[in-house]
DNA sequence: GTTTGAAAGTTGAAGGCTCAAGTTCTATGG
DNA sequence: CCATAGAACTTGAGCCTTCAACTTTCAAAC
């Protein structure tokens, strides 16, 4: 590693304004489905993720890959979402040790419902304040990024025309 | 609150960006600091906030907002903080309700050891795939999500002239 | 001067997340 | 075959964060 060079003031500003949104997008966001639902974002997310997989269902280790998470902290979750019954597991006959989540009736009602109030959510405190071009650059940056977080990523692999 | 509007594919896809980028952003920064200096990147926010600040010392609910935080998770903070002596609190004369927060040499040290490790892994998973164009939008569009966030924000307010 | 309301913190409990360890199964190489 | 390595989870402990409740102090209004 060379000597490390500090941020430059344009550097700067772009990071502290990152570092602001991810700071406080997700509690923002937390709050709304908190209300509405009962559940944190990262529990939407993985209900959101089995609503749009076939069958909705999942092997435990894709949906840790699309949710961004480790097994661990998604089998924790998972086991909660499994008490409410939104959520059951199964072995996979194929490979023994794959585990299946799947979204129950129930679980894609709860979706179901919360949903309107969260793109809402997400509407309000991000694209309300962004025009075209603001929504084009976010989407281009944000996958540069990505790139270098998890190169292996889903958003970086999924087919542009989708609904 | 009229019929909620879905998210269109673009603006689906910067959203699918964003949402994977304040995941996984938090978790590699922390890592590198866990490693290099047994703290969370709140933590050194909160260090690095006090040695900018004049006398390296702030008011509790001032730290709290430069940080995006509740004064409950920096009091729990601080006083973890205060136990390493890395910070110190003390009363505020002016106004008794006050508690101001002032690092410590030590704390100062620690931060300032830790500071190119964080520094080089902003760069390594944010700056480095990004031109000067990518910079320019995405401290426009950083801060246009920080206003919907949180308008009083302190990186809206910063004079542009910075080191 | 009181009362009333809000501001500034602190605290404890409950729930969420990370990390390390352990289990079970599959694939690979001899 | 058998051994070994690695993949796919699960679990429990410990730290972190949130939430609600409480304390103390100041400011405003009467």
């Amino acid at each position: 590693m060379t000597s490390a060079r500090w941020l430059d003031p344009e550097e700067r500003q772009a990071w502290l304004a990152l570092l602001a949104v991810t700071t406080l997008l997700p509690g923002n966001l937390d709050g709304v489905l908190q209300q509405e639902a009962k559940v944190t974002l990262f529990d939407y997310t993985v209900l959101a993720m089995l609503s749009e997989a076939e069958d909705r269902t999942l092997p435990m280790s894709e949906l840790a890959s699309r949710t961004y998470s480790s097994l661990s902290r998604l089998s924790h979750v998972v086991k909660k979402l499994e008490q409410r019954d939104w959520v059951t597991r199964s072995q996979c006959k194929q490979d023994a040790r794959v585990t299946m989540a799947t979204l129950t009736e129930q679980g894609f009602k709860t979706i179901e419902e919360a949903a309107p109030a969260h793109v809402e959510s997400v509407r309000k405190v991000v694209f309300n304040g962004l025009d075209r071009r603001d929504v084009a650059d976010l989407e281009r940056i944000g996958k540069k990024i990505v790139h270098l977080l998890e190169p292996a990523s889903w958003v970086l692999r999924e087919p542009r025309l989708n609904s």
